[in-house]
DNA sequence: CAAAAAAACTTTAGGCTTGAAATAGTTTTC
DNA sequence: GAAAACTATTTCAAGCCTAAAGTTTTTTTG
């Protein structure tokens, strides 16, 4: 099974009409140039153009999937921010080590959050040196390093944690239970799909 | 309404253990610690412990759609790297521009592509040194800058939205149309529930 | 048991991303 | 028509992220 990293960024979005539920207007100014009046963002999500072999549905869910996660992780990194002045990741973190009452090695950290080992290092730097974790090196594997959240961190991720809940449940909102429990499901077929391909290399 | 930004990440995947089909096998070591055998990642999402006031559902849907997500786009990214030496920040500026034939203006690439003007600018900056676009001072509005495809630009990007389009279909594999149909629609509903709360404030 | 392989991290170079502050050009207002 | 407000973009500091190469320590193997 192959390491799967990320970078930072978006995602293919072309092929796309501008969706008419964004409200934006576009038109053609003296240049001869796409121009777009009001909202502050437009999402590139829409009909696909052409459709190859039918892969247009799949982008078209793709992209509308993106898109979905893309808002979301938004929102919640802009109220963690201005509301705990924390980052994601910073959080992420936190939310690992705080089921594991023992700490938890850095690689395990590394995995879970699916990111790479070397992210994993400063990220931990910082949070040690504001006091939320605590790392020492194992007794028994030198090589080892053993975080944990102090009091003070399980603290700070306690508060977050719970306004974090409640953001999830403002957003999802519209959504029934009955819907929910189809898309999970779904999804869930999805991530199998994904897998599985994943494995094939 | 709200900028949206957005900074490289991951998100919460905390109360939750590990999910049955990850492979993982949590143990405790001579430290005490949490260490798993077996697979390159592992991903947190999973049954949520406790459901202050059944936010468990929304939360947990949430983390299947970010780890879906996230597995997607990461292999994207991995295979834009290695088959084009390409990242998908760039790829998502060219799918931009590819169907605005008269060029774009760098703030309306920051809206589509949902990200800062500042990161933007960069980006242009690379993409011009490497010969993909061109970028123009509008002769109406000195203030304007216009982003266009070379023909160079155009050439690699339709080469990496072929494969783009097959990578899609492969990971969806095992999606069928009418599956696919309900997420789409499914997910259109989230999105509007999320949209709205945002728009809120 | 010594050499080789493996494992757990760290370091490094480079790209992406943001929010905030600065710059420059355009439009509005009085 | 000058001052004020607005708009488009750039610059900056800081953080996140990766792949690849390097370090130290442990385990495996001949």
């Amino acid at each position: 099974m192959k390491a799967l990293f990320k970078t930072a960024g978006q995602a293919y979005k072309a092929h796309h009409a501008l969706p008419p539920d964004a409200g934006t207007i576009a038109d053609v100014n003296h240049d001869n140039v796409v121009k777009t009046i009001s909202p502050d963002w437009v999402d590139g999500e829409t009909k696909v153009m052409e459709s190859p072999a039918d892969h247009g549905q799949d982008l078209r869910l793709w992209l509308r999937l993106l898109t979905c996660s893309t808002l979301i992780e938004g929102e919640i990194r802009r109220r963690l921010r201005e509301q705990f002045d924390c980052t994601l990741p910073r959080f992420d973190l936190m939310a690992q080590l705080e089921r594991a009452k023992a700490g938890m090695v850095l690689g395990e950290l590394s995995k879970r959050m699916m990111v790479s080992p070397g992210n994993i290092t400063a990220l931990v730097e910082r949070l040690v040196e504001s006091g939320h974790v605590t790392r020492t090196v194992s007794a028994a594997d030198r090589r080892v390093q053993i975080i944990a959240l102090t009091s003070f961190g399980r603290a700070e991720f306690e508060k977050m944690a719970t306004a974090h809940a409640d953001w999830i449940a403002e957003l999802f909102d519209v959504i029934t239970a009955r819907e929910g429990q189809i898309l999970f499901d779904r999804l869930g077929k999805l991530k199998r799909s994904v897998v599985t391909a994943l494995a094939r290399d």
